[in-house]
Parts: C-alpha cells; sequence; structure tokens
RNA sequence: GGCCCGUUGGUGAAGCGGCUUAACACACAUGCCUUUCACGCAUGCACUCACGAGUUCGAAUCUCGUACGGGUCACCA
C-alpha cells in the first residue's frame, strides 16, 4: 500500500490561531494513526499579507504540541522545497502546460471591467462569474498582447454543463452543478500562483494522499479535482473538517478570547492539554474517556468519526482539561507555568523561595491556568483585604464571631514557632475557649484573614500569610 | 440572492432503523468525606431529539418540505 501523507499548509501571515492548529492535529493524527508522513508546507503565495517571522511562529507552535513535521522547510525533504515562493517557476510551468491542454487561458481583463461586472451581476442579484471574455483570443493576439508587456493571469476553464461529485471522508457524497464553478485564477498578474492552484499543484508533487482542511473548501473541491482530472493525475482522498466557532456560533475570532495559541501558552495552558482539547473539537473516540495523549490519540484516530456540525470552542471545558493536566504536574513544572506570572503581577522581593513554592503548591488543585494564580493569590499581597458581599452576610449573621476571632488573635499571638501544626493547635484552642465549631468557626476565621470564602486549606493559607499579617488583619 | 453544509438537555457532545426507559463530560442541585469552603466521591437533572409530513411492524436515526444557523461566491488562503 501506498504511503499516507498529509500535510499542514498554513499561510505565513502571523499569530497561529487554534483553528489552525486544530487542523494540524487533525493532519498529523491521520498521519501518524496510519504510519505515514506529516508534511510542513508554507503557503505564501499572497506578498501583501505575508508578515516576518511567522514561519518559526508556526514551527514554535508546532514543536511546543509535538506535532513535528517529518519534512519541511525547516528540516528539509526529498519534495521541496517547501515554501511556495520558492517554487514559482513550478506553478508557471503547469499552468502553461493547462493552458495548452485548453483546460485554461490568458485573461487581460482589467480590475475596472472587472468590477462593472461584478456591478452588474450585484444589481441583479445574480452571483458574479467572471464571464469568458478573455478565451476570444488567438495564439498569436496572445503572443503581441503579451510581447508587449500587458498585463495578465490564467485563469482555469471550467465545464459548462454536467455535474461534478466527490465522496469526502466526512461528508459523504457532495454534488455540485459546473455551471456554478467560475473561470477561476490560477496565476496572478504578478506571476504568483493562487492558493487554488499551488495547492493543487504541491499536493500532487509532494505526493499527498489525504487533503484535510476546513469545510470552507468543500464547495471548490470540485474545482481542484477538474486541475487533476485535466493532468490526468490521483486525486487524493478528502476530509473536510466542520468549523470551530464561538459560543455564539459565529465563526472563531479575535473577539472570542485568547484564540490564538501562543496567548493560550503564555497564560499557562500546557500544549498537551490544549492539543488534547482541540483533539476533540468535532471528533470523539467510541469510549468516553477524554484525556488522551498526542500518542493515545495518534492510535485512536479515525477520520470516519469526524463530525459534520461545528465544534464550540468552549474555554471553560479547556480550563477543566487544562486543570485536568495541572494537577499531574510536578512542582518545577507547576512552578515554570506559575511563578513569572506572579513575578510579573506582585512585589515578590520579600519572598523566599520555600515561601513561593509553597504557595503554589497549595493552590495546584485549584487552578485552571498559569496565570490565574495572580487572581487566586491577591490575598497574599494585597495590603487591604474587603469583606463584602456574601461574606459579609456571614459575618453579621452571628454575634458569637467577634469573640471567637479575639480569642483567635489570642491563640495566634502566643505562638512562639510560626508552623502549619501550631497554626493548627491555635484553631482547636479557640475551639475549646470559645465554643465555636465548624463552619462557625472555620468561616469566619477564613473570611476575616482572607476576605474569601473560598481557598486552599485554612491552616497552609495562615501559615503562608505569615503571623504579623494575620494579627494585623484579625485587628480591624 | 444562487449553491453547499448543519440543527440532540442550561452548555459541550454520543447515537448511523429495534439492545435507548437518549451515553459521557461541563455546569447546577442534594448527600457523603474533611472539625469550614474547596478538592474528591455518590446520586439527581432531555416523558424527548428545530418544526411538519412521509417510508416502515418499528425513526433521534431514512426521504421530502418549512424554519433557523453557518459556509462559499476575491489577482485571500
Amino acid at each position: 500500500m501506498e504511503k499516507v501523507r498529509t500535510r499542514f499548509a498554513p499561510s505565513p501571515t502571523g499569530m497561529m490561531h487554534v483553528g489552525n492548529l486544530r487542523s494540524a492535529i487533525f493532519e498529523y493524527l491521520v498521519a501518524k494513526h496510519n504510519n505515514g508522513d506529516f508534511i510542513l508546507r508554507i503557503e505564501d503565495t499572497d506578498q501583501t499579507r505575508k508578515v516576518e517571522g511567522a514561519i518559526d511562529f508556526i514551527y514554535d507552535t508546532c514543536s511546543l504540541c509535538g506535532l513535528s513535521p517529518d519534512e519541511g522547510p525547516r528540516n528539509g525533504g526529498e519534495y521541496g522545497p517547501y515554501i511556495q515562493s520558492e517554487r514559482l517557476p513550478l506553478y508557471k510551468e503547469y499552468a502553461l502546460k493547462l493552458v495548452e491542454l485548453g483546460k485554461a487561458y490568458y485573461c487581460f481583463c482589467s480590475e475596472e471591467r472587472l468590477n462593472e461586472l461584478r456591478a452588474v451581476a450585484d444589481t441583479n442579484k445574480i452571483p458574479f462569474l467572471y464571464d469568458g471574455f478573455c478565451k476570444k483570443y488567438t495564439k498569436e493576439e496572445i503572443i503581441t498582447k503579451t510581447s508587449n508587456g500587458e498585463a495578465y493571469v490564467i485563469r482555469q476553464m471550467m465545464p459548462k454543463d454536467g455535474i461534478s461529485t466527490f465522496i469526502d471522508i466526512v461528508y459523504g457524497e457532495i454534488s455540485i452543478e459546473n455551471k456554478l464553478l467560475e473561470d477561476q485564477i490560477l496565476l496572478k498578474s504578478d506571476g504568483y500562483p493562487t492558493y487554488n492552484f499551488a495547492n493543487v499543484i504541491d499536493d500532487h508533487l509532494m505526493a499527498i494522499t489525504h487533503v484535510i482542511r476546513g469545510n470552507e473548501y468543500l464547495s471548490s473541491t470540485p474545482k481542484y479535482n477538474l486541475i487533476y482530472d485535466a493532468f490526468g493525475w490521483e486525486k487524493p482522498a478528502y476530509i473536510h473538517l466542520p468549523m470551530v466557532v464561538g459560543a455564539d456560533g459565529q465563526k472563531l475570532s479575535k473577539r472570542h478570547g485568547a484564540s490564538s495559541f501562543m496567548d493560550l501558552y503564555n497564560d499557562g495552558y500546557l500544549p498537551a492539554a490544549v492539543v488534547n482539547y482541540l483533539a476533540f473539537l468535532g471528533w470523539n473516540p467510541e469510549t468516553t474517556d477524554e484525556i488522551f495523549s498526542l500518542e493515545e490519540l495518534a492510535k485512536l484516530f479515525t477520520p470516519e468519526r469526524i463530525s459534520r456540525s461545528p465544534a464550540v470552542y468552549d474555554v471553560k471545558k479547556l480550563n477543566w482539561v487544562n486543570a485536568h493536566y495541572i494537577k499531574k504536574l510536578t512542582i518545577d513544572e507547576l512552578l515554570a507555568i506559575t511563578v513569572p506570572h506572579l513575578q510579573a503581577a506582585y512585589d515578590l522581593n520579600s519572598k523566599t523561595g520555600e515561601w513561593i513554592k509553597e504557595l503554589v503548591m497549595i493552590y495546584q488543585n485549584h487552578l485552571s491556568y498559569g496565570k490565574e494564580i495572580v487572581l487566586l493569590t491577591d490575598l497574599f499581597f494585597k495590603e487591604h483585604i474587603e469583606i463584602s458581599g456574601e461574606a459579609l452576610e456571614f459575618m453579621n449573621s452571628d454575634s458569637s464571631i467577634s469573640n471567637t476571632l479575639n480569642v483567635f488573635k489570642d491563640e495566634i499571638n502566643s505562638i512562639n514557632s510560626w508552623t502549619i501544626d501550631n497554626v493548627n493547635i491555635a484553631i482547636n484552642n479557640t475551639k475549646e475557649k470559645s465554643g465555636a465549631k465548624g463552619k462557625l468557626l472555620y468561616m469566619s476565621i477564613r473570611i476575616k484573614v482572607s476576605g474569601q470564602m473560598h481557598g486552599p486549606e485554612l491552616p497552609d493559607t495562615i501559615h503562608l500569610l505569615g503571623k504579623e499579617v494575620i494579627i494585623n488583619r484579625l485587628s480591624k
């Protein structure tokens, strides 16, 4: 059997969006499930949108996520080059071949004429399709025009009747009437190919067996198939992925929060957790388990189980998955994703390394992502804490509370050696001397010293806060 | 507007003609655990699968229509 080859083909336009990453994951998974190769190809045919450094970004994201390409611009391979701007002569050669085959033609139409055509279509409320005006030129006319330096593009010549049908592994049989297909541009006037052309040429030349991409390409796939047919090439298997949308059902974009992978990474999300979560966007294994490593996913992954309906990118679920991974982290790994955020937000100069370590540790089970540590621990860095809302209500709910807190303050004061055990003894003594117990004892103290109703173990919290701060807060 | 795709609970999502009295997870509620909250554990939570019709002994599952949502119609990918 021929070796399975998939490709991730991003355009280097900046950030790597979670939607792109998710495509890359699926592409990687299909390849690895079949012991195949995963290829990285850079589609930089739009010179106006090119962003410097974007290729590094793509590589960094892939390597953080464990999606290392078997072939690509940095590591090479026998099908290179893997950057489309370095393959320009190839596209021209194939475009010209297509002209010779009568499946493409030169077009000299100006932008003005095209705009007029569009305006007419618009007022008539019909879809705009290029009218094929330039098909009329003879070979001689074309030679004259081009040697005069007239700008031209090369357009694909579409059949005017019949129906094109293809099978998509996810969506099944898709049929589209040929008369709806536009004579799309293959080669732009700047000599660069369009995506529509370069993509097909490269997929074939690079021996890609499975084309995996977003379902926005579903309706244009027949156009690509026509190119394969014109050259007599074998067509790849198609796997179109359901779109990733935000909670409002709209296509995922900036306003849905941190949807660039690097933003997530910088906020202390773990790549393994993000990959795990993203793999479940529009796919699931038959089991009900949800936590899998990349290797496990590769074993399990079958494109037949990809869903057809849009997948909702849900940060709450991501948080849950990420929290799951955080709970398994070693202390050093945990420090790595939290301490930089603490440093950025608070003055840590007066704190010892031990203290910071203890702080981070008691929050390990409470953390959804690294940066959240800043939100959760502000009670350790604030000069004044405020008691309000439900917490204030609780403090006013029983007249015995202020006496309990006074007793507790005395107990804290009498501690000589500041240890968690001694803090515990102080709490126990307070219970005996004041008669307060359970919630009335613990919650009162918790609120008074932290201002919050939830948090890690109370003795741990008190110990970390320090005797001086505790006395201070109990005195207010 | 034409064409293509989708529509299961508060949310995400299984289900692919009888094994479904519709998984599982998040959220929520209750109980247990912990001398407190949380964590963890247990239990509960869709008399029903957008709506209408049809096929069938039998439909969330197949067909058609309607409604709603999305995608696509660039010298962008």
